[in-house]
DNA sequence: CGGTAAACGAGACGGTACGTCGGGTCTTAGC
DNA sequence: GCTAAGACCCGACGTACCGTCTCGTTTACCG
């Protein structure tokens, strides 16, 4: 049914991935086509349709391929014991990378084609954002356990109130994206927008 | 320079902007063609051309219309003194449209299409998102002036806070959007994450 | 029914038909545009439709001011008595008039445009051809009369043996238009391509 | 350089040609468009584009396709003896061909695009009217050698002298094309303009 | 170790949509 | 009331890619 793994070339594989990401890196994403990828990868079109669904899925790939080559299997946030110094350092990354002409457009192409593709959309969620989003969990987890965080605290919509806003800043140009920004986000999540010792 | 806008045919105009819609209702947003939209609007390609430079800026003059036909000109949020209860009030409608499948689907074209493109984006927080943030900006104000909200709290943060990580989730589908969750974003985001009577 | 012609814009129509024939000297016929032609001509696309029902007949107008303004009214070809001596040069006159970049490819447009248009084809035979080829049999007829033409000879076949093998090849491009080849016609053609003094 | 001619789909060439064929002859030239051609032969604009240079390029090799399928390789012109006769008989049905709504439309359209373009001129006096002419050259040569035509003729400028005036009235209509016409023609060129016995 | 089946590069194929050009009609101002 | 200007609907242009489909050519497994 499903094409036999075990012949698939290699070659071609990274060929096809490092081509996607050259060539968005490059030009604008809306020119990225899957003849244009082949024709730089010097493949041929049926062995990308043979091993991807979309070309999303390629950008999709390509992207894991990065992520898997930077560093080990599972990423870690920073722990000095200090949270909002930590998470300060982490958002700072973050919009640097988001900024860097490297890394924020092919960045930006993978989020509208998942932003499109449901099925991408889950791939991404289990492969690449699942492993990151429990970073990020296990980090304000241990915060919690020393009594950093509010004991009932939903971690989930605690990693949503510090990175969302500046993903859909970020995504929808909403505004500039600068360390300010998001400095002032994590201080503001942390604290709440309520004053200290209001009752209701 | 650009076409004398006097001569333009106001019906014209509005049968393309009402095909946009109706057919990024109907069916997939990637099926979406400005020929297409010609031939339901009846309209020549050309007629499309003179007056939008992309398929996104068709898009964005039909939410434009839309939300001019849909009430007076300022959009304002309820106020019923009790903004935790408004706020979850207006995030559960606005969940209850992005859910929709006559709302969502054309608001995330619009959003895949500004996260796209930059002119498009600027267009967008100019005169959509714009008066929209200033509604909300609004209520916030209120609350902080009744003592309701801290006192020197950056209001645009405040709005990224409790709007952002549901666009967010919504847009890149990391999770379902759910009352519950928007109700959740909402109180964590007035307490905030620290355990209430911390010190730092 | 048909436009008032008392009203109409001289300047307009000179403007037209000037500009056609700059036109089709310039560039390709093939590119040639009535929009083109309005463009040059300062003139309004609708002025033209106005006026001429086709851009066959706009290069034929333009081509009758030509002739007109050209000389008086009828053409005479020249009778010096020596009839092969007198065909000589005229076609070689012809022959250089059709190698000519300026009245070749104009010459050219115009006599596809009427292989194409039986009603502009008429209109040739009537305004243009007619009087041209009214010269020709006189110039024969005076020949016959004095005995250098066969008694029974069809004029208008006579015509049509010599100057139409050289505006089909012009036309067709079946072979070079020199001044020999035009000489050589005309002597074959007085002499026919029977042996002299055959019986059959 | 020029695509590999291997791979070329047989059956998608004959779509083409049979298309262009039947269109041409259907409806005015003038609406013959590669858009029609390839919707009616079931085949993409592309393959079309692919390889063929221009429209009147399908025309021409869709000519040839039938005149290779009408008959043999090389064209023969009958040879009863009586050359008089037999080109009289021949030109006879050329006409006839030329006033059929089968034959002749397609014929004008290829003769239009010849006289546009000089490439396919080219290839049309290589491919399509050399043979034919080498035929009438060859039954011309036999009646040169048993001394019907005269000894010094250039066959060329004879051919042209027959059919010249004929094709020349057809495509310019300047006279009907009738078979008295044609008859005319003949006689007329074998024996010449001049009276017979005359020195000059 | 030679045969064979899959994957491979190449690229033609039927299509869809692109963005542009020009056709011919119609409307608006202006002289 | 014709004119210059130009918007309008329409259809064709020639191009870019889509996803599918042969082609021969490696390549790697298996008998």
């Amino acid at each position: 049914m499903t094409p036999n793994t075990a012949r698939r070339s290699e070659a071609s594989r990274r060929a096809v991935l490092t081509a996607a990401l050259d060539l968005v890196q490059e030009a604008d994403y809306a020119k990225l086509s899957i003849e244009g990828i082949a024709a730089r990868a010097g493949v041929g079109k049926q062995t990308i349709y043979r091993w991807w669904p979309s070309k999303g899925a390629v950008l999709f790939d390509a992207f894991l391929m990065l992520s898997e080559g930077a560093g080990g299997e599972a990423p870690v946030l920073p722990d000095t014991g200090d949270l909002e110094a930590d998470l300060i350092l982490v958002l700072r990354a973050t919009v640097e990378e988001l900024n860097d002409p490297r890394f924020g457009p092919p960045m930006r192409a993978l989020s509208i084609e998942i932003a499109h593709d449901p099925e991408l959309a889950a791939a991404y969620v289990e492969r690449l954002d699942g492993p990151l989003r429990e970073a990020k969990r296990q980090r304000l987890r241990r915060a919690q356990q020393v009594g950093q965080l509010a004991e009932g605290l939903d971690l989930d919509v605690a990693v949503d109130m510090i990175w969302g806003p500046v993903l859909n800043r970020w995504l929808q140009r909403t505004g500039p994206l600068t360390t300010a920004y998001t400095d002032l986000v994590v201080t503001t999540a942390l604290t709440g927008l309520r004053p200290r010792g209001s009752s209701s």
